[in-house]
DNA sequence: TTCGGTGCAAATTATTTGCATCTGG
DNA sequence: CCAGATGCAAATAATTTGCACCGAA
């Protein structure tokens, strides 16, 4: 286990969910799915790559990419709307809000309740259709500023290494 | 003019805010910096220099990627919190909250006041240090709902090809 | 059986970097 | 004068795509 997984991981529920959106279920999409449904790390694919290939050892890169975009054409999964260079999944759809670490990269659920899309319904009415309102919140994570890897601020994506972390890709 | 420009362009204010940071104010630089405030598309790399091209034809992409890279390190522009392929800039760095098109790739400024970041002050409390907090909606706006490009949904970026418009990079 | 899914490798696209030259302060 | 800035071209890194084979329904 590359990191803690936290929420429950999807058993073959995935088996319905997948046939009732017409695709098929492969020892590949199933694996993916799961490990993305059970992460709480907001994963990139080459991440969700390395963690599933503990399982499925021959899966390629593309597969996970491939597949991620199905999930995401099906609004089974969705991508974390940020500014690094790498993109960033996320299995839980359920309307919640991200707060981004800008120094090592890692992001989190942001539990807050003070926020309700709702209230700006009238004032995105002429706009179009909304699809997903959240609030996200980019700064420096406190293991960063412990170690001092945020003094220099700045950058996104994967960037300073943070000592006694691996850092670099989540 | 390839986009409607309405904020007020930096006139030479510009050289004494450079100077603040000890940057140097070339001739490229002040085009840039120009072209990214006056603008109001949050324009991508390849399209703020598009644009400076139009005046210094001789400026290179990477001189616009530097100085992107630079002015953002100084806290002079941001990059738009977004799940596109491309990095999107503002020359706006004032609080505020953004509205995307997931069709057209189109990203607009979001006038609300019924968000207020401070409210979540001690909910972030325990985590870090916020450098930003803004509200980011998602969605398909109305002209590609209405040219029936937003029909598929999906896709991000800069996506499916919308009728009448040039598209594709903004 | 059949069409969608997969793996591999090559191709694209966005962004970065090395280096010699140039220039603002 | 000189450290920092620029242009050009080559290098990276992330993500996509062509194609032949394979397996779920």
């Amino acid at each position: 286990m590359t990191t803690p997984e936290s929420k429950k991981p999807t058993p073959d529920h995935a088996r319905n969910l997948f046939a009732a959106h017409g695709l098929k279920l492969t020892h590949q999409r199933l694996e993916i799915y799961s490990e993305l449904t059970a992460a709480c790390d907001h994963p990139c694919a080459e991440t969700v790559w390395r963690r599933v290939r503990e399982r499925v050892p021959t899966i390629s890169l593309d597969t996970v990419y491939r597949t991620l975009a199905v999930l995401r054409e099906h609004g089974l999964a969705a991508r974390v709307p940020m500014d690094g260079d790498t993109a960033r999944f996320d299995g839980d759809i359920s309307p919640h809000h991200h707060l981004a670490c800008e120094c090592c990269g890692r992001i989190d659920d942001l539990p807050i309740s003070e926020f309700d899309p709702a209230a700006l319904q009238e004032s995105v009415a002429g706009w179009g259709r909304v699809r997903d309102a959240q609030v996200v919140i980019r700064g420096i994570c406190c293991r960063c500023l412990e170690s001092g890897a945020g003094d220099r601020g700045l950058a996104d994506g994967e960037p300073a290494p943070v000592p006694g972390e691996s850092a670099k890709i989540q």
